[in-house]
DNA sequence: GGGCATGCTTGTCATGCGTCAAGGGTAAGG
DNA sequence: CCTTACCCTTGACGCATGACAAGCATGCCC
């Protein structure tokens, strides 16, 4: 009956369902929102097709657990560290380095959110869910930018919410570049991010 | 036997697929890439769907012919005179207004240009075609900053490339916003717009 | 150990897709 | 007036899809 003994029947139902669209995200994130199939994200993992109807009422209801399992990782991936940054030279290196890494590393991830955004535009179902991302991520951006302002001594002059535009805007475009074969998409996104952030908090 | 004397058989041929290219592109711009059909696009036409395989080999091929539609009209929307600023009040207010305007009204074509660009992500084929369009619209940014630089006697401090990336970041968040049924995304792209302007082109 | 709920597979259904072939209507040219 | 070339429609194909129903296996409980 249960997979591991100690848990009610919900929370292994939560379990697989998070399973399931765990699979479906890397399928996701390889082929692309038109691409993918129920039958091939089944086929990706280690079950049939049939058993994404037990999980999950509808295909839409599949795509909306994957954005919030997809929430839940970039959740976890940015609550690393800022505060490791004792100074200002650190700090512009590792973020540097850290844009770089994840735009080459991580690509298919970021391509599935932007995908993931796009569909939102006609696809009302999801439109909560991604402004739910779109609001970590801008939290986020904003505590980079509340650190850098710590360390330079400076204020910044922007307010979270277009900081967190223009820094998706160039991340977004820096990602397509490298998705062309741009070598020099990345060095490009350091300069621009640079550029803004020296805008956002100026020196006095 | 022609539709029009006075022409060739291949500009009769040519001017049915752009019209059949038009019609796609409203379709398209309704529904989105992932819903839009051949018999869909035909549907929205006056012709049935058999007639699309008779002017186009495939369905990548009228991708394709849309996108380069798509492209003409951009070009012909955006030669309207930017010449005709001849003061800085008066081209702070157009370009507002027209940002205000083109985001409530060509919401749908926007979101088609965003769609269409996801996509290049995932197929190849297109993607040639969308960096074609994004070199048309980085040189229009370039143009407005250029005369805004004009305007105020100063000099842009960042190059094109980085300068089309920012207010495309700007103004595709707008236009989600704006879609989400934000009432304030229009005033706050003006905002933003401002803001990067004056760092853009700084007064000495 | 028989009964039974749970979890997953298998097979099937209708639908809609891209593609294509065959054919009809129409107007120009002999 | 008859032929011919062109443009477009109709209908059909093979295939993939989302959805679902029936059934099988597993392991717990009485």
């Amino acid at each position: 009956m249960p997979l591991r003994s100690g848990t009610s029947r919900e929370e292994r139902f939560e379990e697989r369902r998070t399973q399931l669209a765990q699979a479906a995200l890397a399928t996701l994130s390889e082929l692309g929102f038109a691409r993918t199939s129920l039958r091939e994200i089944a086929q990706h993992s280690d079950f049939t097709h049939g058993v994404l109807h037990y999980y999950f009422t509808d295909k839409v209801d599949l795509i909306s657990e994957c954005v919030r399992v997809y929430h839940q990782l970039v959740l976890a991936r940015f609550d690393e560290g800022l505060e490791t940054y004792q100074d200002l030279d650190t700090m512009v290196a590792g973020v540097a380095e850290t844009l770089q890494r994840t735009i080459t590393e991580e690509t298919a991830q970021h391509r599935l959110w932007y995908d993931l955004r796009s569909h939102s535009m006609f696809n009302e179902e999801i439109r909560e869910d991604v402004r739910e991302i779109e609001r970590t991520l801008e939290g986020f951006a904003w505590r980079v930018v509340l650190r850098y302002a710590e360390l330079t001594g400076t204020e910044p002059v922007l307010d979270s919410l277009s900081n967190y535009r223009m820094f998706d805007g160039i991340f977004y475009a820096a990602l397509l570049d490298h998705m062309a074969g741009d070598p020099e998409a990345t060095d490009r996104l350091v300069t621009q991010a640079g550029w803004l952030m020296d805008r956002i908090c100026p020196q006095r």
